[in-house]
This record gives C-alpha cells, structure tokens and sequence, in this order.
RNA sequence: GGCCGGAUGGCAGAGUGGUCAUGCAGCGGACUGCAACUCCGUGAACGCCGGUUCGAUUCCGACUCCGGCCUCCA
C-alpha cells in the first residue's frame, strides 16, 4: 500500500490511481533560458525516483514533464544573448538533458514543450473567455478572473481577501483585479509570437501547463508535482484555469519536493546564490549529488556546501566498498533487506530510510565475505537492485571509488608506479620506503589498500 | 499581518506513546609490518513551558527561534 503525502490536503493518503493500474503524472519542468542548478537536480532527482518507484509497484506509469521554452526570461536573455529565442532554448534543453543523464536520471516519457502546444493552449484561453473566467483588458492582454473561481486558494489555504492584505500585488489597470493574472500577452515589436484572436502575442506562463497536461494526460489526472516555490501562485492558477475550463477535478495527488539552501536560505536564481550542476559536476563524481539528495526525504529541504557533498562521497564510498571484488549473483531472494527497503518508499517514498536499509545490508554482505561467498553474491545483488530504485550503484565500484571526486592531481600512471614501487620496499622490508610513498600519496588524496591480491587506491 | 514547514546525540538525518535508525566523527578490541578496508563492542539526543497518560522526544495547547510562500523562481 503506497502513501503519498498531498499538498492539497497537507497529509499522507493512500494511493489509489484514477484508473486501476495505471498512474498519469505530470511534473513541472524548467524554464530553459540558463543551466541547471542544484535546486533543479533536486526537482528532477526526486520526481525521477518516485517514477521508478512506481513503476516497480507495476503500475503502468505515463510521466509527462513539460519545458518552458517562452517565457519574458527567455527572450530577455535571448536578446543579452544576441541570439533567437529557438538557438537559446535548443543550446539549453540540450544541455538539461545532459545534465540530467549524468545525473543517472531516465527521461520522463514525453518532455512536451510550450511552444508544440500553441493551439491547445489559445483553445483554453478561448473556452475560458467563453465561460466568463476570462477577459481581455485595456491593455489588450487576456486574464483569468480568480474571484470567478471559487476554489481560488485552495491548494495553498489562502483566501482572497488575506492575499490582498499582504498589499505587494501590483495594481495594474489593466486589471479588473489584483490578483487576476494574465493568460495571453501581447507581443511587443519584434518579439516572438503566435497570432490568436487576441492578437499576435505568447501565453503566460501557467496556461501553458494547464493545456499541456490535460492535453497529454486528459482533464483528470493522479498526480501533479514540481518544486517547492510553483505552489503558489503556479500550481493554484493551473487548478483555476483546468477546472474551469473542463468542469472537472483536475488533479488527485500534487506533491512537492523541499528546497536545496545554501547557510539557510533558498537556493535561487533571485538570489543569485545558485549553483548549477555544472559546478558541482567539475569537483564531484555525479552519484555524489544524486546521494546527496537521496539522502534526505524529497520533501525536507536539504542544506548545500561541500561540506555536505563531502559526506555524501564518503556515505557512498562505503556502499562501493563493499562491491568492489564482490561477485555478484544472477538472481537472488529478496531477503528482509527488500521488504524494509519496499516498506521505506512505500511510506511516502522514505529515501532516507530507503537508504539506511542499504547500510544494513552492506553490513551483512562484509560479514558474509569471509563465511559463505554465496550468500555475499547474493547479498551483493540485492544491494544493486534495490540501489537501482534510487538510482545509485550503478558504476564500477572501483572506477566510483577512484573517481568519486574530480582530480587534477596525479594521473593513473604516475599513481600505479608508485605503487609498483612501493610494492618492492615492501617485499624487500623496506618499510621506511614504502610509508613515505604512501604519505607521499595521501598529501595527494590518494588512500592506499593493500591486501592479499595487491594494492589498490581511492581517492579521498 | 496571513498561510505552510521545521527545531533530534559532535555533525548529517530518520522514526516512534514504553524496547534498534542509519552514515560520519569519538572510544575500546580483532585484523595489518604499520596503515587502510572490514568486523565486534561502546558512550551520546529528542528547543522551552504546561496538559493528557501508568508512561511522551512522539498526542494536545502556549511560547521562543529558524525557514518557505504571499512577486518571476525547481
């Protein structure tokens, strides 16, 4: 029985797909104007697990994840840029996706993209103007009319009324009311544009997810997902809009993931104290960032420093450790290990706990090394399958444990001939020798192992 | 001001009405030429004040502090 924590209702309910067997969701991607960052791995890290988590489930999951690619950002870094629109938003959905796969993600089935969608998207605004929830105002832009909408604040118990106390909504004129937001922009000279019965202009921003997803997954759908920051007024506008607009429950399940901060506060492109993928990648093995953020519930926010990657590696190394000349079995039998670990990410998808099972499990695997090298084959390919679900282990354990951090020290060869020559003192009991080789290396980063095969090393 | 989260051992991070998290670090031991890895053992925590209870870190209420959202932001 999985449970699932909903935005919507701010608990944990059980799971029950809308159709049996079968779960739709849709999640919202990024505005592709510059490079990922750490908060968006969390995004789509999360989101990644929880797909495959339910698809081991077996249910037969449709995961939609959409790109923003028009947007008032885009065409402003777009000009910066002295590029197109089209040349900006290609260079960074190409570098997302790379980013992503990296990041040891699978792609969500279908990445649909604003600009794909124009017609569904006009055919929204349009039946919305027809059911009144829409005009177009002075300045020729079209809005939604949240006091229209009664549920309008539902998903984030927010009543009109209070919003308007907080008093830092702009009073345009344009606008029969300060909360009503736009849907269909004009375009100003030169710029890109759709022509619609508007005029020739671009959606606004959460339209555009309203008609993508009920569009790929029809007006009613389980689960809707995204960073911590669409809750409002993102993800409350969409539920405007698509239950206007079809007169149905738009969706069953909205979940969302914690925030990355970096000394305690949010990480973002407003505050400028980001980080991207990139960054993190030049100093990192990627598993490290993936570990990082599986190390934690998706739901809490989880703090950023080298700090935190640091331990994150060291966690890691211990998991390849126990891989490293570890025969691992064909098949095996899930053992106590799965049932915990299944438990775990039943309970609202529990990496955490998901992951301490994994430790348990190594532990047990070392002791059955030295006693029964069946059973630590087998140990060995439970720890890799359920690794898997989260999207860990999925390296060679001793190219992970010689590359978990990113080195412009000593290369390969300069490392193995001091071993070889290290290896010598020894057999010739030169023992002064052979510590300071090892010292030598450890300044490096450089940890020594020695055992009955030989020596091998690590980078610390 | 409104709404939502959070406060756990040296650090990170789960969880539970009474007994174990887990990783790192510490301490003792085994293994090792010395180490490392590994194993065995071990100490250590639940912001503050009340309430409910035989018993509360866990439930309820107040308080303090921290974070998020209320404006584009994963």
């Amino acid at each position: 029985m999985l449970k699932v924590y909903n935005t919507l209702s701010g608990k944990k309910e059980i799971f029950k797909p809308i159709e049996e067997g079968k779960v739709g969701m849709y999640v919202c991607g990024n505005t592709v104007y510059d490079f990922c960052h750490i908060g968006h791995a969390r995004a789509m890290i999360s989101f990644d697990i929880i797909s495959r988590f339910i698809r081991h489930l077996g249910y037969e999951l449709n995961y939609v994840r959409n790109i923003t690619d028009v947007d008032d950002k885009i065409i402003k870094r777009a000009e910066e840029n002295n590029e197109s629109t089209q040349s900006l938003t290609e260079r960074m959905i190409a570098a997302q996706r790379e980013d992503e796969l990296r990041l040891g993600n699978k792609m969500p089935d279908r990445e649909p993209k604003a600009t794909e969608f124009m017609q569904e998207i006009i055919d929204m605004v349009q039946i919305l103007i027809d059911k009144e929830f829409a005009y177009q105002g002075t300045s020729g832009d079209v809005y939604y009319r949240a006091t229209k909408f009664k549920d309008y604040g539902k998903l984030n118990n927010r009543k009109l009324e209070d919003m308007l106390a907080g008093a830092r909504i702009d009073v345009e004129v344009a606008k029969e009311h300060p909360a009503d937001f736009v849907l269909w922009k004009q375009a100003k000279a030169g710029e890109v544009s759709w022509a619609s019965p508007w005029g020739d202009g671009r959606p606004g921003w959460h339209i555009e997810c309203s008609a993508m997803s009920t569009n790929c997954l029809g007006s009613h759908f389980d689960i809707h997902g995204g960073g911590p920051d669409l809750k409002f007024p993102h993800h409350e506008n969409e539920i405007a809009q698509s239950e206007a607009a079809t007169g149905k429950d738009y969706v069953n399940y909205w979940m969302h993931c914690g925030a990355v901060r970096v000394n305690n506060e949010k990480m973002s492109k407003s505050l400028g104290n980001f980080f991207t993928v990139r960054d993190v990648l030049a100093k990192f093995n990627p598993e490290v960032v993936r570990y990082l953020m599986v190390s934690s519930q998706y739901r809490s926010a989880i703090d950023y420093s080298d700090q935190s990657l640091l331990e994150a590696k060291v966690a890691l190394d211990r998991l390849y450790t126990a891989l490293r000349d570890q025969d691992v079995a064909e098949t095996f039998e899930p053992s106590v290990f799965t049932e915990r670990f299944e438990d775990a990410m039943k309970d609202d998808f529990n990496t955490a706990v998901a992951v301490s099972v994994l430790f348990e499990l190594v532990r047990e695997l070392n002791k059955a090394k030295a006693e029964d090298a069946k059973k630590a084959a087998s140990l060995a390919a439970e720890l890799r399958s359920l690794a898997e679900l989260l999207g860990l282990l999925y390296q060679d354990p001793a190219y992970f444990l010689q590359n978990s951090t990113v080195s412009e020290g000593l290369d390969e060869a300069a490392i193995q001939a001091l071993i070889d020559e290290r290896t010598q003192a020894r057999k010739d009991k030169n023992f002064a020798r052979s510590d300071e080789i090892r010292d030598e290396l450890a300044g490096q980063g450089i940890e020594l192992l020695d055992s009955r095969e030989g020596t091998t090393w690590t980078r610390s």
